[in-house]
DNA sequence: AGACTTCGGGAACACCGTTCGCAAACTCCG
DNA sequence: CGGAGTTTGCGAACGGTGTTCCCGAAGTCT
């Protein structure tokens, strides 16, 4: 008889009659996120989260309605440790830097880009994010729909940079040994030419990321 | 014994002696993608696969190391589809165009754009696609690297807009029913604002996406 | 024709998300 | 103070998942 379409937000938290609860939802989202920083994110399953709380697997359904939900409270969390700088006016600086603030709290949890990328979702602590990016849009032409869309990919580019960082440590052999394989055919000389060009730059990619962020946003504003 | 480190694009398909098989890596992929296009992602098991050729389940660990590898099959697979107009020289354009080819694909598989962001893999056909965009970048100063990244980020900026087209259709009452809850609050009056703009917006964002990349890809390439 | 190798797939294992049902624990009211 | 009412904790169970094992069948090679 819960209020299964509201989003969990909405959904208070504990009743006020019978008998208490013993944890509480901070609590278990604080469980779910040292699963998923310890073993990341296909290891927080609901036992394995309980077992985190020493409580049974079962009860964690009193707090949240599914697996979903425990994820949703993940991402939340987490945006309540993205910086928000103080704005100095310029809309570019100000967003890039909120960029990097996403982009230092997404590299201390590397589970983090997945989800973001994958299950948009807004809670409390987003909406505060949203609300300082809003801000810093004031003095910018564009209706709401324009500035939805600024946020929004705001966040999938910083994702992108979070994962393809983690990318580059995780999954070097196997994207590499296939694109050295084409290379060394000679089919695509572009590509043969494309690592000869990677294999002479020196300078690691992690410095790049401010300046395109800027650039993107310049475009995306312009 | 197999070559687990080696990307399925240099494992060989069959052996050269012992029984023949009976199906081919391409009659599996299609199925895979009958029944992610059928059925979503999350359909998209082992078993169920199976089914779609008339085998049991185990059958398909001889073609394929995992369910990794069969993802990555998809994906590649739909790479197939992008169209790559012919070159117009101006970069930005040319780029755009493949950005709407592979938005096209993935209106027209539902699933894809989840994959594409979140396990980025370069198989033979996105190997093309590559191709094509950096022959469109030829004229470009900037490294390999910079190059990668412009090719990565194309990938997820579409991704994302498709990702958001669906979002808007599917999860429409969890979002908008918080975000209403947090403007009829007045604690963000910003966003109050937002939403008063949304509802008096009438166009569709369909027809923003165009512009909006190719403003992203202005500005990447400045 | 026999040796050899691979293929197909039933059975099993460990794990998953989720639901059910019930005893225990608490609040509230008479 | 005692019962009624309500919610919590959670063991057990269900159906599904990816994956491995194993073995008979089906080919190829010598």
């Amino acid at each position: 008889m819960a209020d299964y379409d509201e989003p969990i937000w909405l959904r208070p938290e504990r009743a006020a009659t019978g008998r208490p609860a013993v944890r509480s939802r901070p609590e278990i989202t604080a469980a779910a996120l040292a699963v998923a920083d310890r073993g990341g994110l296909e290891t927080v399953s609901m036992r394995n989260v309980a077992a985190e709380l020493g409580t049974g697997g079962a009860s964690l359904y009193r707090y949240v309605s599914g697996r979903d939900d425990l994820l949703d409270l993940m991402v939340d969390a987490t945006a309540a440790d993205i910086e928000l700088p103080p704005l100095t006016g310029e809309s570019v600086a100000d967003l890039a830097a909120v960029g990097e603030g996403m982009y230092a709290v997404m590299l201390r949890h590397r589970w983090l880009p997945e989800l973001v990328l994958t299950r948009p979702s807004l809670g409390p602590n987003a909406v505060k994010v949203l609300d300082h990016v809003l801000e810093a849009l004031a003095g910018h032409p564009g209706d709401g729909r324009v500035k939805l869309e600024v946020f929004a990919l705001l966040n999938a580019v910083v994702a992108t940079f979070a994962l393809n960082e983690r990318a580059g440590i995780e999954r070097p052999r196997q994207a590499v040994a296939y694109l050295g394989h084409v290379a060394a055919s000679g089919e695509h000389p572009r590509i043969t030419a494309l690592l000869d060009d990677l294999a002479a730059s020196t300078t690691t990619a992690d410095d790049r990321r401010p300046a395109a962020l800027t650039r993107i946003l310049t475009g995306l504003l312009s």
